[in-house]
DNA sequence: CGGCTTTTGCTTGTTCATCGACAAAAGTGC
DNA sequence: GCACTTTTGTCGATGAACAAGCAAAAGCCG
């Protein structure tokens, strides 16, 4: 801040030991990753050496924290480091599809350790498909040989609407039968750890943020698929909307599909002409044998004019949304992922000709517009985010010190 | 949070208090104007008693609390209680337009006590106007016998990007001379006091939601007159997006716009055909006599036929851009101001036909689209806001309170 | 190999916030 | 008018957090 604020002259010494009241906000320093020394710690928090070492040790007791050895010596005895220790506790991470599952197990960090994917409809409603999830989940803990009691929570996506507070889906479109159903407690009917539940695109954004966008505040991820979704990421908070459906870029009417009808009822859906059916739609209607966007993209991987004309069109289309989006939100990212990003910088190309073109000077000397980095495990990794924001923040931090100390393996 | 946490068995005495460690997070409870007593006070954070009544006291000699009489008794002594005294310090409040120049002084809860306006082109440059600022302020507060210690802070608003932040213009289009000019510094030399800088339609989107919406999370301003922008709230907070610039709808392209040149050089634009100017050109071509879009308003009022027509055209051009609007963020609620908002409900229903038809009905359950009730105050309105969302804050509290005591009056 | 430097662990004393109790104040109800 | 109830202000006690000081440990450097 810049601010003059003339209350408070120059003695500033009680004013800025506001900082790092209790170990769990100590702890956020060391979220980093990077090795501290105690010497190092106490210098940026203006804590007594006596006091942070004391919070180290409670951190070090809990297993967050670790040595990692010592430091370059300068003159004298060499200080001795630690740093974030992701092992100390394992997320279990689900990625609800509608047409399969993946379940991951990963360190707080959010690498994966282990993964499993299955084909499973999400139509065969939440008792199935959560019985599912649940099982592999108790699978992975046991072949990774980790002890429930190493579990700090999961983290659930599911394709469609969901109150995040509550962790019910709300009047899903393609998920019969989950409509208000209690997904928090049928999983904690197996697992007494926290779950939490989100979108599937939200926690997408949130695990391509976390993974590769770290220093990233204002991010647009971009899931093109059978459908078109997208979360939002805004002064670094995730944004849900008033409704939990904010970011539903699927169903914005673009002007080159006036007439054609979408899924939702409505005409001129972005989803009806750019989403993978809409493409693999299009093309069929030129006589080109295809039935889904998989197709078309392995056609256009196979040199297909056709199929390379419709994925940039599919790309120009999107584009044009996206365009809006940018003058709306001013993201400084925009990250496409989803199943039809595997079609790579034909995409691509088609996005970026039009969002470069369309958007303002001030809002795209800043924007990179990139394909997801995360891949197929953009929501497993979000999963795992969505735990260990919980799990990590200084309350969160706080609630495990208080509780029993957990070893480290 | 329905969330188990199974670190902490059942033994919440200690963990239930981490709520209001200092004063200024106890005086967040009393913000919200009601009165309070002693014992409710302590009820709510589970405070002790002689706790509470020590930063009662604090906050009573600072002047930001008073005592407002007493309650019913309950068959003893009946409780004293107190409540946030926004006249404890005032805020000045400018709105800096592309024409005009708005100066408002309000105090704490943004009732405006004393308000000047004055016909001043923003082009003479930031010297000319902010001196103009300086002077009214000055004029102001001797009026209203406001002393300089009174002052809280001072709020600007100016008609383009602003970097929050340090108060700069950012490359503003219609301000030649202001880009990169330190408003702060100018306007501290004068009054050292903070000094809040930022563009006037994220303030209105403030202004509005501080004195109609208390409530609500997720709310969307638009201003429509000579141009057209927005103000996005968004999880309750101001979203400024990643260089300042979110919330530009004007520059959103729309079907209807195809081919028709913008004043930013590219086509399709909405205010290109929206805006009050748009309007009056496209009426102006059709034969009748009017210049700017207070004509036509005018006009419309008399009851003319295409000025209502166009004004109705026009609100659908903006509704099918809030339409995406809705998609994309999920607001609870949309607020259209700005001078052309004076045309009431022609504008309104051309917004409100579109936006409900080609939004999703989840998001529209519980989507209203109002006219602005702040109308010109809007403005000042929001400036007081960015003040006292600063000022009252927990540290804002605890600096007033570790500096000098102000008397009330 | 010994002096020097730097970190570390421990201990001690101080400070500060909070709590609980108690007596005075200020009402109600009989 | 008196007993009872409820709030209020004050006071001492408790306990946690913190800063400072000191000796030991563990490396550099000559």
């Amino acid at each position: 801040m810049s601010l003059h604020d003339p209350a408070r002259p120059s003695e500033e010494s009680p004013a800025e030991r506001v900082f790092a009241a209790r170990a769990g906000d100590l702890f956020q320093l060391l979220r980093d990753g990077r090795p501290w020394t105690r010497a190092e710690l106490a210098g940026t928090t203006g804590l007594a050496r006596s006091t942070v070492a004391g919070r180290v040790d409670l951190l070090m007791h809990s297993g967050f924290v670790v040595s990692v050895g010592e430091a370059l010596s300068s003159g004298g005895r060499p200080p001795s480091r630690f740093a974030f220790h992701p092992r100390a506790r394992t997320i279990l991470a689900a990625d609800v599809g509608a047409s399969h599952v993946r379940v991951a197990l990963t360190d707080l960090g959010g690498s994966v350790l282990a993964e499993e994917r299955a084909q499973w409809p999400v139509s065969d409603g939440p008792e199935a498909v959560l019985g599912h999830v649940v099982d592999t989940c108790g699978r992975l803990m046991a072949e990774a040989g980790c002890p429930p009691e190493r579990l700090a929570g999961i983290g659930i996506g599911l394709p469609g609407p969901v109150e995040h507070a509550t962790g019910r889906p709300v009047k899903p479109p393609i998920m019969p039968g989950w409509d208000g159903f209690d997904v928090v407690g049928f999983v904690q009917a197996a697992f007494a750890v926290p779950v939490l539940v989100d979108n599937d695109v939200n926690i997408m954004a949130l695990g391509e943020r976390a993974g590769f966008w770290p220093d990233v505040e204002d991010l647009l991820f971009v899931k093109v698929a059978t459908g078109i979704g997208s979360g939002i990421i805004s002064s670094g908070q995730l944004q849900r909307g008033a409704d939990g459906t904010a970011g539903d870029l699927g169903h914005v009417r673009v002007a080159r599909g006036e007439g054609v009808v979408c899924r939702c009822g409505n005409t001129g859906c972005l989803e009806a002409i750019a989403s993978g059916a809409a493409v693999a739609r299009a093309l069929a209607a030129e006589g080109v044998a295809v039935a889904s966007g998989a197709e078309v993209i392995a056609l256009a991987a196979g040199g297909s004019l056709p199929a390379v004309q419709a994925l940039r069109q599919a790309g120009r289309d999107i584009g044009e949304v996206l365009a809006t989006c940018v003058n709306l939100l001013n993201p400084s990212v925009i990250v496409i992922g989803g199943s039809m990003a595997a079609a790579g910088e034909h995409i691509m190309a088609g996005v970026r000709e039009v969002v470069y073109h369309r958007s303002p000077p001030l809002a795209t000397t800043n924007l990179r517009v990139v394909l997801s980095r995360a891949g197929e495990r953009a929501a497993v990794m979000g999963a795992s985010q969505l735990v260990s924001q919980h799990v990590l923040s200084p309350a969160g931090i706080e609630a495990a010190l208080a509780g029993s100390a957990v070893g480290v393996g």
